[in-house]
DNA sequence: GTTTTCTTTAACCATGAGGTTTAATATGCC
DNA sequence: GGCATATTAAACCTCATGGTTAAAGAAAAC
């Protein structure tokens, strides 16, 4: 098992956890974007949006680069890394379970439900 | 991109995001344990424990069958999978941090920093 | 130098998270 | 029945989260 740093895996999952994070990393995926264009799309205040940026921060999900009165924001890779070691352990675990899915699919197939 | 159900995301990653869930969660790796078992090695109250599995439960990681007084606990695998498939929509972005480190540890090789 | 643009700060609010302790509820055992 | 065990529920506390609006700062444009 990785020795893990529980704090950092703390903020990192906690930063994953909401939606409009979420959907700044997939935009940051990208490329890198400013806080006024990372907040755009999402429905809520300017301020709102910077606070969930600082979220991602603080989980060094993102990092910032201050041009003039610009911030330039870009993905960082690394932690997600590490969330994923962490998952990894469990593979065995949600493989399982998709095989039961597939077994219950096959069998399904094999044998229709017959409609009444 | 897959198609995500938020919510269940949100929880799933929710309940990633605390220490003595993700301790939970190792535990159940090898094996059913009841709540007892789980919330024994648990700095903190039996209430506050039970609470954690319901977390854990609410986000589908943990299934609970009652045995008598006895509540059963087993890790359920497939949200794992689930965030993992999240996560690996930015596989290329760890990756390039890796490269990005081994390369820097290679450059410290080939160049020692010289001790002053 | 004034105005516009990008961002932060401050003050505030409602809700939830995470913890406690004490009491209630079931089940198992003698 | 009576007592111990396993768990939930209730009441409460404190602090963090996620949101708002309004004001303040800094850089750019004019």
């Amino acid at each position: 098992m990785v020795k893990e740093n529980s704090t950092t895996l703390d903020r990192v999952f906690h930063a994953l956890a909401h939606p409009a994070r979420r959907a700044m990393l997939g935009r940051l995926a990208g490329g890198e974007l400013n806080l006024t264009e990372l907040a755009r799309p999402l429905r809520m205040s300017f301020p709102a949006a910077s606070k969930h940026v600082r979220v991602l921060e603080r989980a060094r999900l993102v990092r910032r680069r201050v041009v003039g009165r610009s911030h330039h924001c870009r993905l960082e890779g690394k932690p997600l890394g590490d969330a994923n070691a962490w998952l990894e352990n469990y593979r065995k675990h949600w493989e399982a379970s998709f095989d039961r899915l597939d077994a219950l699919l096959d069998e399904m197939k094999r044998n229709p439900p017959t409609p009444e």
